[in-house]
DNA sequence: CTCCTGTTTTGACGTCCATCGAAACAGTGG
DNA sequence: CCACTGTTTCGATGGACGTCAAAACAGGAG
């Protein structure tokens, strides 16, 4: 459960790090929350009208936000409708808080919601 | 206190990923959990015997980190002690909670902390 | 003043990233 | 089959990032 005093193991920071990489650009920051907040799949047309980039690059950061699972894809006729995974609601600032030292109270286990394991 | 439904506000997205991606580096992870966990002042020697890198690289790290205020400096002598921000521990999951579309219960308010307010 | 130790800064190198416009792809309807 | 709409992929461009070795800086001891 990592409770050592040293550091976090090389391959738990990669993981973590990778997590907060695809957090790490104010547009995909955007994404999430808009999609956190708003509760419901929206498609791709609806979040590009919400943040100020081209659609092309909207595609690009969905993929990113969907490779580590903070969103989950749902194609429905020709639009593809994305929604926030809702482990990662619990689970992410759970990452944060095993790197800020302390226990992670919030999530119990978190399965593997995000790891890379498509 | 951002309630809308709506996307985050440009500026405050873009405050929100400055600090995700000051964690978006596995050794910069390493280094932050490492002086969480050990709870006391370190000196840039002891950091980089715990994390693989040249002290170069470190020292470069641990700038990033000071420029976001998740670290704290204090020289002392010829070396130069680095210990965590308390504040942080408690501030910056809380802005995981907000970009996940959570209130955040933990830290009643921020200050200004990690803000950009050197 | 001169060495020594701990740290930051500089310069360079290779890699990754955000963004855009254009092109390709995929369903749906005439 | 053809047009249309929503989306992804491609190619390019400019900029940022992580890393290192070497050089510059600073404080303390002889």
């Amino acid at each position: 459960m990592d409770t050592e005093k040293g550091p976090l193991g090389r391959s738990a920071a990669v993981e973590y790090a990778s997590w907060f990489k695809a957090l790490a650009d104010p547009t995909r920051v955007q994404i999430v929350s808009l999609l956190a907040r708003q509760g419901r799949p929206m498609n791709v047309g609806e979040i590009v009208e919400a943040v100020d980039v081209g659609q092309s690059t909207v595609s690009a950061h969905l993929k990113v936000l969907a490779e580590v699972r903070f969103v989950l894809a749902d194609s429905r006729g020709t639009a593809r409708y994305y929604r926030i995974n809702d482990a990662c609601v619990g689970c992410f600032p759970s990452a944060a808080d095993v790197v800020m030292g302390r226990p992670a109270p919030r999530a119990p286990t978190c399965g593997e919601p995000m790891g890379d394991t498509s």
